[in-house]
DNA sequence: CCTATTACTTATCATTTGATAACTAAATAA
DNA sequence: TTATTTAGTTATCAAATGATAAGTAATAGG
């Protein structure tokens, strides 16, 4: 096996993943929200509650960045902030209940979308394709923090 | 088989595939260059040679704001153009003996951060490795053009 | 108790990127 | 030939993002 051949096609895979979910996201938002700002909210989505920290180093950005585009989220009440009982520096971050919902919303647009690109997959498929995301996630992407 | 299960899987799996390659081609290059120059070149390298109508099209900015990009990769000497003998409104885009030379050398430094995020793979995860890269390209990410 | 560190904020500035209007030149269609 | 379309450029403006300095407040370590 050549580790290699097998770099180059890591590289066009990655810049396609990205392409296409470029394509997926474009357009989603209802709200008047920026393309990081949707990418933080999607995090916050999937990995409730965050702090700001975690956000900073998952999002790679500042915590001053991370920090101001906190803030203008909360002031659209997407989010919300409360605070550690033991550590009072820590704040963890959720989205609110409209926050949540226009992810719900911006979600099932993406997943319509996505399920068009999988449209004609047939069950055998569906379960190659699962697998092969466990693969990958679990001997290339796996995060080691 | 559970399509919307499948579309979380999905999302978390984007999401970790742009963490990784943002880590993966952080302050890769020596030369002077934007995040989107990098994809830029990136797509160039792989493609060559493009117009910068396909460039336009993939990495999914205007042409104007493409058109100064490519200007700003010239100047910088790391990029050339060309006509087509044909249609002589079309141009050609390839990256100059400099530009070539550093994006493999800047593919060389993703490859060797690659190479340790699969260091302790077996010859058999490897084969699976490629193999669920081609199901991914085929059955998801496949550009319907 | 005092110092250092951690978590986060505010403010400011520079740079990058996106959007749009107006243009040239070449090719195509009528 | 004339009008339309295509490919790309130039210029300009606005917005998004990145970087950094200086600050507060809480905790941890000595």
């Amino acid at each position: 096996m050549d580790k290699s051949s097998l770099f180059h096609q890591f590289v066009t895979f990655t810049a396609t993943v990205h392409q296409v979910t470029h394509e997926l996201t474009q357009n989603v938002t209802v709200a008047n929200i920026t393309p990081l700002q949707y990418k933080i909210l999607e995090y916050i989505k999937v990995s409730q509650p965050v702090t700001p920290t975690e956000i900073s180093e998952c999002q790679h950005m500042s915590l001053p960045n991370t920090s101001r585009e906190l803030r203008k989220l909360q002031e659209q009440h997407l989010i919300e902030k409360y605070n550690d009982t033991e550590d009072r520096r820590k704040q963890y971050i959720r989205l609110s209940n409209e926050g949540d919902k226009m992810m719900e919303e911006a979600f099932a647009c993406v997943e319509e979308r996505f399920l068009q690109l999988i449209q004609h997959a047939t069950q055998e498929d569906l379960k190659d394709i699962q697998h092969a995301l466990s693969i990958l996630e679990q001997k290339v992407f796996h995060q080691q923090d």
